[in-house]
DNA sequence: TTTACTTTGTCATTAATGCGACAATTTAAT
DNA sequence: ATTAAATTGTCGCATTAATGACAAAGTAAA
């Protein structure tokens, strides 16, 4: 099932893989490319979402900030991934803050040149559906885990996703070259600092992982899906 | 802002508003309608999502419920909305359970029949997204308030929309019939029903609010909305 | 190397909310 | 009309997690 999903999103989601050459250079056309350096903003709250933006190298972050000044972590962008994809749906501003977290490669494309170019390639507008329902379903499993789970299971999900998504089996375990603070941790899964560390402590304490600065390790997978229900 | 958000729904999301009459009838001959009594399903999780609905009369509500048995309010449904439409977007099962609140009228449209119309209809289909991207908002929204406010933050923030959506204002004061039970706004806020139960109390003591069995009068909605941030 | 800054680890305290219990009230069913 | 079931109102206690404080460890900068 996790891989399932990994391989699933892999096919479905690189938006342009289906895309011919000859309109494949069309795309290019209308399309920028940028490297930006490290923890710079690409775009900010309340900006006019006239953009669609995909990552080919590099880390993303989007966030939100609470009127008093705490923020939440929207998503973390990986290479391949697509980002700011609602200005598509939606003529609002945009309502969260994308910043680098890394050195990116970031290529940019605008609303109207995409829509236009998505109308006469209905693989790629198939693809955005395909898209949207996908974020639709994580949002809306974000609300569960929100409302039905507790604060560890919060963490350890977000720990099996992580794994699920960037980790590298090695034998039984799973490692994960961590690339979060703790307060990036908190950020994600709606809790303090604290708290994160101390669960993350526990579950060291109990042996279904470990972790250092340097490393994170799954060392009972089943054990950790076990505690996130 | 509150009144403006209300016309721009109905403008926007009376999904099937702007069809000529020709079309209209096509799609009636697609489109099944049902007389449903109260409390009775309407679809369960798990099912196969092979329809979109459209609510003529009565209220609706799709709830999800925890392993543990809890339940949580995904979605209010009211005459004129469409509701189960991430059958568009996502070939999965349903994930809520849709059950009616009183006695029901409801259209149903196939999946299928429902993407040819689309088609044909390109502002059908730009209502839709509209729609999609309506309920995105919605979605953020809702976990944004889940992580930045606090239980009578959440309460009263609800409170606000329901006056908002089903309120009668007269004078300086916004009437709404209560059709909702302290554990049914328990689950759209996420807290407890004695949670709920204190927090209007004493918005009542306060004097913000008054309410009884048979009514809920928002007194000050000023105070209302700044309490709420 | 020295210094400043960030991140981690730990603890004690406090605040928010859940939960069980039970009476009072209202509504629905017979 | 009577009885049963659902809803509301109120407690006190238990629990979860936030918060503030501070030392230790690690990282970056001068």
């Amino acid at each position: 099932m996790a891989d399932k999903s990994k391989l699933w999103y892999l096919e479905n989601f690189n938006l342009f893989e289906s895309i011919d050459q000859s309109n494949m250079e069309k795309l290019n056309n209308i399309t920028s490319m940028q490297e930006i350096k490290k923890s710079q903003p690409i775009y900010f709250a309340q900006d006019p979402s006239n953009s669609i933006f995909f990552l080919k190298k590099g880390r993303v972050k989007l966030t939100r900030t609470s009127p008093d000044g705490k923020e939440m972590i929207v998503a973390l962008i990986n290479p391949g991934d697509v980002f700011g994809e609602m200005s598509i749906l939606d003529d609002t501003e945009r309502t969260d803050y994308a910043i680098t977290m890394d050195e990116c490669l970031i290529c940019a494309i605008s609303k109207n040149d995409f829509r236009e170019f998505s109308e006469k390639n209905p693989s790629l507008n198939l693809k955005l559906t395909k898209l949207i329902g996908f974020r639709m379903r994580k949002y809306s499993e974000r609300i569960e885990g929100l409302i039905f789970k507790d604060a560890q299971q919060r963490v350890i999900s977000f720990l099996l996703s992580l794994a699920n998504e960037q980790g590298k089996k090695i034998g039984d375990e799973i490692f994960v070259k961590p690339f979060l603070t703790h307060q990036d941790i908190a950020s994600l899964t709606a809790c303090s600092r604290q708290t994160v560390n101390s669960i993350l402590t526990s579950l060291r304490e109990d042996g279904v992982i470990d972790f250092d600065r340097r490393k994170l390790i799954i060392k009972n997978n089943n054990e950790l899906r076990k505690l996130s229900e």
